[in-house]
DNA sequence: AACTGGTATGTTATCTTATTACATAAGTTG
DNA sequence: CAACTTATGTAATAAGATAACATACCAGTT
């Protein structure tokens, strides 16, 4: 766990949670792995996904309505990040393309479009499900 | 109407309105909007909606959980889309971009990924509402 | 016309995802 | 301590999507 963000339990408990599955979770999944912990309600998990999200330690997958921890060692301090999505097994592969954030960039820059998120998701198979 | 598709009364009803509107439609807000036409369930609407998707017709919106009829005087026939959606008045331009479709190709074809669809979208705030 | 298979419909119930509203507690700063 | 902000707990409800089942409609064939 880095420093850069103090988390609260509940927060903490949430990242953990993320951190440690396979692949992306549901609020509500992540609410029934918490029981144990003691949360009862899905705004615990809301409230907690809002915060790791704003940290960037958490991203959302807009297509799935799921979330995951973020890839990278040092949360939040990526640009664009893009997502392929494997519809067999779930897993999730992030990375980061700098010519396509320069071309979203260049598109907002023409049309004086003023940007706070974007989303990239690539739907499909991955290589380990077509081969298997 | 083009004749690419014969549409059911159903799915015509349901692009009409989505034609119609300004902005994103949601599946209830369709439904509600057809009432008078007689519809009465969610799933009327959305198994038109599927078809129509099916069609490329129609959009759907992830980061909105929403839907617009396709921006093309003949749908169907483009490559990756992006969308462009203001979160101030809700208006979303659409524009298709061969430099990104380039970008996720060249990723999916280094990765073996076989993608099925993907989505970019653009949240912030437009032109229009930023001089308001 | 009767038979058959496919597609579209109608209806109810249910499931999943997300938020509103309200009360309480805990930490921070003056 | 008082005032303020932030985090929590809980219940209720809104919003989005699908499952299950029954019925109807429309070819093409016999």
């Amino acid at each position: 766990m880095t420093a850069r963000h103090e988390l609260t339990r509940n927060q903490a408990l949430v990242f953990d949670a993320l951190a440690k599955a396979e692949s992306p979770l549901s609020a509500y999944t992540i609410l029934d792995r918490l029981r144990d912990d003691g949360f009862r309600a899905p705004l615990q998990v809301y409230r907690a996904l809002e915060k790791l999200l704003d940290y960037g330690m958490v991203h959302r997958l807009e297509s799935l309505n799921a979330f995951v921890a973020c890839a990278h060692p040092h949360c939040g301090e990526h640009g664009l990040i893009a997502f392929a999505i494997c519809e067999k097994c779930g897993q999730v592969s992030e990375f980061s393309d700098t010519v396509i954030e320069q071309q979203v960039s260049d598109w907002t820059g023409r049309n004086g479009f003023k940007p706070s998120k974007t989303t990239v998701e690539i739907r499909g198979t991955c290589a380990n499900c077509l081969n298997g």
